[in-house]
DNA sequence: AAAATAAGTTAGGTTAGCCTAAAAAACTGT
DNA sequence: ACAGTTTTTTAGGCTAACCTAACTTATTTT
């Protein structure tokens, strides 16, 4: 157990949120340096700076040279702003009816809002969501985090149906083309037939008409097989 | 008509409110730096330099030493964070069931949150309501602010009925004071006895046993005479 | 009208969080 | 293994937002 006596800036918590998911996507390699100086808009030699500092308040671990992790006291941290970033979403889409490509960034700054009785209630008034309307999920109050298995799309290869469990990009353009495409978290996805030139797929999203997916656009959609 | 092009920080933010705030509490007499310095909990240097930079960004009006007051560019600023602020409230309290001694802390971060289509939501979200739980009233969108006319309970120093209508103050303390007394806004006080002495006043709260309110309290009850 | 006191400003210093440019270390390809 | 490239760190600087201590201006008291 341990019990946090420094607190922690904005910047600070925005670069463990960071090391955070770049660690995911390197399915537990770490982070570097370039990667965080990409993510967070900064020069390299600033993020080496920051860095230093939260090494000395033991959030990471961190050797020269080497890429960083988090310490358990700065996973737990991390963790904590996902569940806040993921809650908040849901409250915006559920409550004040935001459109899917419109909450990440107000969520942004909504994460770092300090009261822990406050995340209590709001997952409590949201009736204890397990997803965000990206369909990630939301860890528990006891800092859980439950990970589906689901995969990308075009990484079954195969005439089948599927199920939209959610996006493995989330930025604003591509939300916005899903939704012109008709396509919502939770819809099935029938592959009717694969292109071997350009691994494009005709579908039939539920019982709509059939059309076409870029690979572009499969492999950022990560779904499961319908069961 | 102005459009802000430089963007506010969280600091400067703060500052706005603590001068709009201050002057209306000296009714339009701007606020002098020893006031802000105690307000802000800074030292007055630190406000001095604030100041010179709040009014490069033209926000404000200052000449050396002399009190400062908001521009109109300011005003609209300060404003709009105190209708986020008493919206997050009214939020807090009717939909996360806080209680009305623990809301400030919490919406005194939310009031910084930067969206415009957010504040829109939200008041549409709780009904568009025109007053906080203190009884403070809510601007509405286009920065009108209505000034209810209630003065504080002492000030009447006569026999008879009375609605409570909200706090001249809003410390903690205060506030729970008032909850152990049984008291909340729209409550119906009736004025029995007034202490020659001390300014006391024998009370009954709604169809309640009668009580007594000493001065400290009366002073920072803002009431009406019941219609 | 001085003297005393209070209020406000200035000067110089600190820290967090950024920057650029140069140096050092770690990789990469042959 | 070593030359070239990429990555990371270091060194030196900057600004916002604070501080303290000294100084200046304004106000109050006698
Ligand atoms: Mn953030
Ligand atoms: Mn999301
Ligand atoms: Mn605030
Ligand atoms: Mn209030």
């Amino acid at each position: 157990m341990y019990i946090c006596i420094v607190d922690i800036s904005l910047t600070e918590e925005n670069y463990i949120k960071a090391i955070f998911s770049i660690n995911a996507s390197n399915k537990g390699e770490g982070a570097s340096t370039n990667e965080l100086s990409e993510q967070l808009n900064n020069k390299a030699g600033s993020v080496t700076d920051m860095l230093k500092r939260l090494a000395e308040k033991k959030l990471i671990h961190y050797q020269k040279y080497k890429s960083v992790s988090l310490s358990s006291a700065g996973e737990k941290l991390a963790i904590g702003i996902v569940r806040k970033h993921r809650l908040w979403e849901v409250f915006l889409m559920e409550k004040l009816h935001f459109k899917w490509d419109e909450v990440h960034d107000i969520a942004e700054e909504l994460e770092h809002i300090k009261s822990d009785e406050l995340v209590l209630r709001l997952d409590a008034f949201l009736g204890k969501p397990r997803f965000d309307p990206h369909g990630d999920p939301i860890p528990d109050a006891k800092g859980h985090l439950f990970l589906p298995h689901a995969k990308p799309l075009s990484h079954f290869a195969r005439i089948g149906t599927y199920t939209f469990l959610g996006v493995a990009e989330h930025s604003k353009l591509f939300l916005q083309h899903l939704t012109s495409l008709g396509l919502k978290i939770g819809d099935t996805i029938k592959v009717l037939d694969i292109n071997a030139f350009d691994h494009s797929l005709m579908v039939k999203i539920n019982r709509n008409e059939h059309q076409f997916f870029s690979e572009a656009v499969s492999s950022k959609l990560l779904v499961d097989i319908k069961k």
